[in-house]
DNA sequence: AGTTTGAAGTTTACAATATAAACATCTGCT
DNA sequence: AGCAGATGTTTATATTGTAAACTTCAAACT
């Protein structure tokens, strides 16, 4: 939880009304969002929430920044916790992208799907992601460096990796995968095959 | 154009609000997408569509499952003019893919991504997708046999594939890529990249 | 040919929602 | 104390999904 300037009536309805949306999204789905639903939540009346944000958008936007921030912690303590070696820490993070991803489903989607902004769309999404990327890229450069990981520039094989972890999850979210192996391996099990190839597209054995 | 029985009123409402439901997500984004404003442009009532589909999620269900026909289609289409070689024929069915994901890409994101249907979900779509991949697969088991692709379950590298080709497209439609490669790319030289990296990992060089 | 009937379409009505506008209240500054 | 502006509330409106009652017409049966 971040430190917040207290606010005049009911302590600070920006941060609260977020969080209720957080909620939200994780109970009813990204459909399941509604202002007022949100501002009931909070306990305030469904218009009050036009006073932070001037329209449904800017709220959506705002949980999609806070999304990133939150999956940005726990890919740093994840990193923190990694050790020393870049590519333990570039593994490390990733196992909590996959983690977060998957275990906040409807939350990820919010995130990455433009879907449910109506009038804003991609354009203010761009931003957003970028820090976890660029640290991801860093990583491998200094595994090149290190000459654990295949030579290329690092920024197209972050752009592959990225591509398949968060084509992964995606399918896997949305059940797009399971009947394409049935019951001839675990999630689990298909999770750590797609993890190995990333792995060795890097030259990693 | 599939031949259709001829039908009371309108000639074939249901086939024509399927189309109509088309050319307003190209126009307006998946957003845009109005049970009224599918009637309208079909010119009928904006009540008519519940005589031929129970709810707007089942109308958005028809959409899909037409987007997954055109969708074959193409695929189909492309893997006959690629000759006898199944390699050559996964890429141009691969080809055909990605032509279509980012040619229509309000449309592909309504077929994969869940957010637009509120109350059937996931099951409702789970079967959809299923018949590419799976001629995908044949043409890797085909092509492992001939011994230019690298041994394994040819379903656990299709999975991969799909992935890395979904979530590229996807990111790549939502302009979530550009910024990390900024100028020093065209993003046709990045999907050259993605690709070129999918085959790698297939072990064709 | 005339009648019936059910599918296809229309009209009307209603509830939920986003959002605007006018009004009310509280807090910090003077 | 009093003011001003930020923060909330109430009320109102347009859009939308959807239900219900009504209409129309093609086709089957007599």
């Amino acid at each position: 939880m971040a430190i917040v300037k207290a606010a005049y009536h009911h302590g600070d309805l920006r941060t609260a009304l977020i969080e209720a949306a957080l909620e939200i999204i994780d109970e009813f789905g990204p459909q399941g969002l509604t202002i007022r639903k949100v501002a009931h939540r909070a306990g305030v009346s469904h218009a009050a929430p036009y006073r932070h944000f001037p329209d449904k958008d800017d709220l959506i936007l705002a949980v999609v920044e806070r999304g990133f921030e939150l999956l940005d912690e726990e890919m740093d303590r994840a990193r923190s916790a990694a050790g020393d070696d870049p590519l333990a820490q570039f593994a490390a993070s990733g196992e909590a992208y996959l983690s977060f991803a998957m275990g906040y489903p409807a939350y990820y989607r919010v995130m990455f799907s433009g879907d449910l902004l109506a009038s804003k769309g991609n354009e203010a999404l761009r931003h957003t992601s970028a820090a976890s990327f660029v640290r991801m890229i860093d990583d491998l450069r200094m595994a090149q460096d290190m000459g654990i990981v295949r030579q290329g520039d690092p920024t197209l094989q972050a752009i592959s990796i990225v591509s398949t972890v968060h084509g992964f999850v995606s399918l896997a979210n949305d059940n797009r995968l399971n009947h394409l192996y049935g019951n001839s391996y675990t999630p689990e099990q298909v999770k750590d095959f797609v993890i190995t190839a990333i792995f060795e597209g890097l030259g990693v054995n």
